[in-house]
DNA sequence: TATCTATATAGATAATTATCTATGTATGCG
DNA sequence: CGCATACATAGATAATTATCTATATAGATA
């Protein structure tokens, strides 16, 4: 388990914005300015914390136009799921050396 | 779902210190002094780490003579990765406005 | 009581981050 | 082409945070 990588995908979702934008996009795909419309904040600062779930590679994006879709990444996002309920759960020994 | 409480744990999560502290917690109760052992940051910083998981509600602590033994809270723990998954997994219609 | 050990607190500092305004880029359309 | 729309980038700023040193507190023990 990559540690640095843990920490920075649950840095990603330390934020309450990020996290709502995420119960957003748990919904459906969605485009930036559709996603803009629930907060208050402007649209460089919405631009800011899709980068960082993007970085995070929690949130995926394909461009339409000019629309903006993001969507959850699943993959990665159950990956993280699994990876922290490994950190949280009482240490079963899974390796020799565990 | 209190987003306010889970992006205070989840920041509580976010720092890789912090998350090799857990596996270390995972594994059993420990003492201050044997946690400090494994890192090569000071007293007071892993005293401040401390405060961070246990204001997160991840960590519990009881204090015997002079040691503080530290504990992962398992319970809340496992809220967290409740309240995780169903954040990060596509949207069952659990409520009538869901 | 004096002292050692384990831990917390205070205060400072450097790094990170969330946000803003202003501006750039790229796409679609008349 | 000229302009509107959707989004990103640049640069600034205020707030937060991780870390340190110095010091305080509190329990154990000689």
């Amino acid at each position: 388990m990559n540690e640095e990588q843990l920490a920075k995908q649950l840095k990603a979702l330390s934020d309450v914005n990020r996290i709502q934008i995420l119960a957003l996009l748990a919904q459906k795909e969605r485009c930036a300015c559709e996603l803009l419309a629930f907060f208050h904040f402007s649209q460089p600062t919405l631009s800011h914390h899709m980068k960082v779930l993007i970085a995070g590679d929690l949130v995926r994006s394909r461009k339409v136009g000019t629309w903006n879709y993001y969507r959850i990444n699943q993959e990665k996002a159950t990956t993280l799921l699994s990876q922290l309920n490994q950190l949280l759960s009482p240490c079963s020994p899974k390796r020799k050396d565990g």
